[in-house]
DNA sequence: CGAAGCTGAGAGGAAGATAG
DNA sequence: CTATCTTCCTCTCAGCTTCG
């Protein structure tokens, strides 16, 4: 069924169909009412392809996954995913996913060539991000999850910074003055801002992180073993891990090492996945609320695409949750 | 005469159908 | 084989009719 079918149905024209169905224009009340009964009768649903083609919409946003995405991320992900979907898929609104690792965006740029969609959600940030400078090239309205330097992108993102400088604090209060912190890439803005909130936390206690007890760039096990290894002999307090897998890891090593925990070291992490929160001993967190994160990037890109600026965000808030690792 | 209510025509992209 | 319609369905601009 098609509208032209309901305007032939109804003795009225597919103009006014249209009408009663977009709420846009010139209407009477009695026709619209008889429209809509019609349609509620009959379970008419309009054609998204052809409104598609009138609108010059496609009725899609691409979500750009990360491709090396541990599964210890996936939580987090799988949280920011149904966040965005919850809030397109109640305006008719699909999402793509493409995969892309690093700085290459060969995915999403077949996506956008063959104009599948009408905007893109980056669910994270480099700090010379060629996929930012590509959909700015190409006039792709876009939204970031995560932050980056230039203040005309529109970017939604927690407070990464603040939460690891709370977490430090904490740890640093309670008298566990060596701390180490391990993180990922540091090429991805998200880790930068944790370590700088790591530093920041040092600063106001009035000290200043141990020299060399901040390991950065641990991509690979292998070298997370190595640095775990070289953590153990240097006898520190507790070790404040950027992501879950990492923290995983070190929960391995230091059962096989049999180190304990809490007792010969503390461990804390990010992310607040299930693994970790039921884990023994169970490990001190940051708890963000990813799904209302997804939510607030699907809100903005949507905006863009009806030519409203949206403001750019806030940090969203967080809570530290202390468990069992640093008692 | 002007506002309200409505209609006709055409645009939009791609694929299939038809004419030359 | 190439070029030119036609079709799919919806939206919207421009314009028509009706009525107070």
């Amino acid at each position: 069924m098609t509208i032209d079918d309901i305007a032939g149905a109804l003795g009225v024209s597919k103009t006014t169909v249209s009408r009663a169905i977009s709420g846009n224009g010139r209407i009477g009340a009695e026709t619209r009412e008889r429209v809509l009964e019609y349609i509620r009768c009959h379970n008419y649903r309009p054609n998204l392809v052809a409104k598609g083609l009138a609108k010059q919409r496609t009725y899609n946003i691409a979500v750009v996954w990360p491709g090396d995405y541990t599964s210890f991320d996936l939580p987090f992900f799988q949280r920011l995913l149904i966040g965005i979907n919850s809030y397109l898929s109640e305006r008719d609104y699909d999402i793509i996913i493409a995969v892309d690792v690093g700085n290459d965006y060969t995915s999403l740029k077949r996506i956008v060539d063959n104009r599948k969609c009408d905007g893109v959600i980056l669910t994270r940030t480099l700090k010379r991000d060629k996929t930012i400078a590509y959909l700015q090239q190409e006039g792709i309205p876009f939204v970031t999850v995560g932050s980056c330097n230039d203040a005309s992108v529109t970017q939604i993102d927690n407070d990464n910074r603040g939460a690891c400088c709370e977490l430090t604090q904490i740890l640093l209060a309670k008298g566990y003055k060596r701390l180490v912190l391990i993180g990922g890439p540091s090429d991805q803005v998200v880790n930068e801002q944790r370590y700088e909130g790591f530093t920041d936390a040092y600063i106001r206690a009035g000290a200043s992180p141990e020299e060399g007890l901040a390991y950065m760039d641990v991509v690979d096990d292998m070298h997370l073993h190595t640095v775990l290894s070289d953590i153990i002999k240097r006898h520190v307090d507790g070790i404040v891990c950027m992501d879950d897998y990492l923290a995983a890891q070190t929960l391995i090593k230091c059962h096989t090492d049999e180190i304990r925990i809490p007792e010969d070291i503390k461990l804390a992490s990010f992310y607040d996945s299930s693994a970790l929160r039921n884990s023994v001993p169970s490990i001190t967190s940051i708890r963000f609320d990813d799904h209302a994160l997804g939510e607030e990037a699907a809100k903005a890109i949507l905006q863009k695409l009806d030519g409203c600026v949206p403001r750019n965000e806030k940090l969203r808030q967080y809570n530290v949750v202390l468990r069992e690792s640093t008692q």
